[in-house]
DNA sequence: TTGAATTAGGACAGCGCTGTCCAAAACTAT
DNA sequence: ATAGTTTTGGACAGCGCTGTCCTAATTCAA
């Protein structure tokens, strides 16, 4: 097959715009079309492998198209389709490094599809996170990645009136009561919201269960920053504690200030003296559990002889602790990871085969507990 | 002032526009122009302060377009204007909080200024940051954050090449021997590289006389990743020893592995066996510093008593460690924040009064040194 | 062989802005 | 009052793509 080139057809060319006052250096679409011979219209379709075209020009365009270093603009391409390759990401905290690990392995996978990544960190704030959402629909997001199920009402309107793909992170619909997924006018509406985590509660529940397996019997939860799912882990607490007749309501400590090591030294601190007759702490997060255990290691209180100590999410640095860290080792790269495929599978269009995906977790024993 | 509101000029309006085929929902510059009775390119102006408008006008339009909740569409507008209100930051890494620390206070104020940060993580692989800046630049950043002023060849000629201002961070050049500023076809050719840091080899140095002052004669350095600013590190310690006779090269302990508490712990245990001699460990960053103290727990070996143990960047937990770990406080939120400040000021066409800004460190004496 | 159905390339009009040019109006200075 | 200068608003042509429509070529069935 033989395609002439289109010399006859004087189309405005870059070389041609160059004397124009508008003009950018950039290589165009019109360009490769050009040098290819072929229309704008085909060298388009041949690089996006929208409909059919002939595998011969799909060829000849693509080479002509690095040949010339070709890159198309996302500005026009985003103008044009009216949908932009950004992908927003809502975390609450960039220092907590569970979320760090989040963005990481989504941005990675996202940015593998040629997704750009933008972040936004709401500090569990319900109107941060919804000012967040807002500038960040006016980028016409091609989708978006949120921490959490539990969301304002304006938000979960923002969301839904976008039309823009959604999955939610680290968090599952409770089985009984999917009141969340009550959400009118949308796609949601099928398959409740879309979302990859694991179930908090059982988390909560499991490590209680297993301090009661160690035959602790006074199994203080201590907490801190009481989001959501820091109140699910509470939960499991209670129902594990109730099940075994050893559920106190003076074990509960909760702090709503953010969590740190500093926070967990004092909480340890107050604990231990206003009841020593404690003989386990579950913190709610690693950070509280390292900081109780340098404490601990300050004060000279034996871990796990005078007190075992659990924390959750299995943090950087909880196995180089001494003792070691107990705790609840949470899949949140693959929780990243597997949100931002399904996320791209909904970008797609396509309807992914389960719109809540639990990824479990798994208790680590090491020496504290 | 009375305006003639301009009924008689049926311009299509997104109302007309509706019963066409490719029509968005979105209120456009049009409508807003329609309702205040102007011309689009008088809304644009008002809108964007550009060039004079009469203030009664001004007024109008911007009464017309928040009532009308018209929000400029950054698509169209970086296709229009050729550039786009992407700002992308290039960290090394998302695990060491340094940089963390550096990205959100970047974001912060670049947000607050209407920008978005797009960042992008090296790995500290050259090759990496390359392919990152390429993609970037494909979106005609507005401006550039980078970490470090260590770049190839490759990666230095696009940064030239593509016109957009860049700031860089965390390290200044040599005051001797300004090298990297050797750099042609750019307005840095006079001002030298854009950057906000300190010095690492003055800290470096600080550091080292800090524990010289203690008494201390054998005085290790231990480093990991070994990346520029490591090595700017060690070249103090270097001086410092050497201006006091005390140094030695068996003292350098330099592992390229990435850096870690866990091989903090190690290099300390190897560190202790090989060289009992040995009073004192400055480690190149605090999480190995903080794996050699819980190393040294775990091993039953007081510090600083046996050995003194000091590190870098006064990182989260170091003033929770036992001890209380000493350790060079660095100006990280504040690098972040100055530089997007620069940066901005680069945007706007401004030359910022001190291209190269030094902001500085500190020693902050704990237990440990 | 013919007609209908399918396929593949091209033309073209936008997407929603901004930059440039132009003209009318409002000031100057003579 | 006149001419020259400085404002200030509007018209208009893109920026570089994509989506839709159209037409010519090809395939298939009868």
């Amino acid at each position: 097959m033989d395609v002439i080139f289109a010399k006859d057809k004087p189309l405005k060319t870059t070389a041609t715009r160059a004397k124009n006052h508008r003009s950018t250096g950039r290589i165009t679409l019109n360009d490769v079309a050009m040098a290819a011979g072929v229309s704008p219209s085909t060298v388009s379709r041949a690089l996006r492998g929208e409909r059919a075209v002939d595998p011969d020009l799909v060829a000849r365009v693509l080479e002509v198209s690095d040949k010339l270093g070709y890159v198309p603009d996302p500005a026009a391409r985003a103008l044009a389709s009216q949908r932009s390759d950004h992908v927003t990401i809502l975390i609450p905290l960039l220092s907590n490094t569970l979320f760090v690990d989040l963005l990481e392995a989504a941005q990675r996978t996202l940015r593998a599809a040629g997704f750009q990544t933008l972040m936004g960190v709401t500090h569990y704030n319900a109107n941060e996170e919804e000012q967040l959402l807002r500038e960040q629909l006016h980028h016409r997001p091609a989708g978006m990645l949120i921490t959490g199920l539990d969301h304002s009402t304006a938000t979960q309107k923002l969301m839904m009136r976008s039309n823009v793909p959604c999955v939610h992170l680290m968090d599952l619909p409770d089985e009984l009561q999917p009141a969340h997924a009550v959400i009118k006018d949308s796609q949601e509406t099928m398959a409740g919201p879309y979302c990859v985590g694991f179930r908090q509660t059982d988390a909560g529940q499991a490590m209680t269960r297993h301090l009661i397996a160690q035959g602790k019997k006074r199994i203080v939860f201590a907490a801190a920053q009481l989001d959501p799912r820091v109140m699910q882990r509470l939960k499991g607490w209670r129902i594990a504690l109730k099940d075994s007749q050893l559920y106190d309501p003076t074990l509960e400590w909760l702090n709503p200030a953010a969590s740190s090591l500093a926070l967990g030294g004092l909480m340890f601190e107050q604990i231990i003296k206003q009841s020593p007759a404690v003989d386990a702490i579950f913190f709610c997060n690693d950070d509280l559990a390292q900081g109780a255990l340098l404490a601990a290691m300050r004060l000279g209180i034996k871990v796990p002889a005078q007190v075992a100590i659990a924390g959750f999410n299995d943090l950087t640095g909880s196995d180089q602790m001494w003792p070691p860290l107990t705790t609840v080792r949470t899949p949140r790269a693959q929780v990243g990871e597997a949100a931002a495929r399904m996320l791209l599978q909904l970008i797609q269009g396509e309807t992914p085969v389960q719109p809540q995906l639990d990824l479990g977790f798994e208790i680590v024993q090491r020496q504290s507990a």
